[in-house]
DNA sequence: CTGTATCCAGTAGGATACTG
DNA sequence: CAGTATCCTACTGGATACAG
């Protein structure tokens, strides 16, 4: 196997931040990392989210394959989102880059 | 020490997405992490980018104390561009991305 | 050689109102 | 409860021409 040159591991690299890249996706996924949540639970525990932007970035995480979305048809209506086990091993890179923010916090406010 | 919520492991997980949000931030990184470059090597070796794209994307990484300009004033013009040791640092992180890109390139297909 | 200036297009997300 | 529809703004980057 050939060695990846540049061009290919900043390729690889962007594939993995644009599954990153939305305002609420890492809050949403370390939210979940807990357990399961239902629309409501995320739209109040995540931030200060419109349900437009809540909606558009669960949909993205499901098609990335990082979230699954689980419907109830009862009365009133429950919708269940949980990790999948990729969405699961993409918490232990966020953790990475949470650490990496607190050694180096005193150079992210300048 | 008090637990970090999650709340704080978004927020500082977030503010290491964005200093390698723009399109060519990773790339500029990898060739950097390699030693010193002008700007007209990594203009033509790190893809298809506009000069202005390029310009902004190194007065962000410089701004954000990653990466640092030298200017050498002589006919013709030559600047430098090279990493700080915070951005030596995040070059590591870089690095884990790229490998659960690896890892996980099936899913990212979908 | 190393940029700036200008114009233009696509995308993300906030606010608000409405729906099955 | 869990969204969708509409309107609007900000940011990002490509193309092109020009400048110190």
């Amino acid at each position: 196997m050939t060695e990846p040159n540049d061009i290919e591991m900043a390729e690889g690299t962007r594939r993995v931040l644009d599954l990153l890249a939305r305002k609420w996706s890492v809050g949403v996924l370390y939210l979940l990392a807990r357990g399961t949540r239902r629309y409501s639970e995320l739209f109040y525990e995540v931030g200060e989210v419109s349900k437009k932007a809540l909606t558009q970035t669960l949909r993205s995480l499901e098609r990335d394959g990082l979230v699954v979305r689980r419907v109830y048809p009862e009365v009133p209506m429950r919708v269940e989102y949980s990790l999948t086990p990729t969405g699961w091993s993409i918490t232990s890179l966020l953790m990475s880059m949470y650490e990496w923010s607190t050694e180096h916090d005193d150079r992210l406010a300048a």
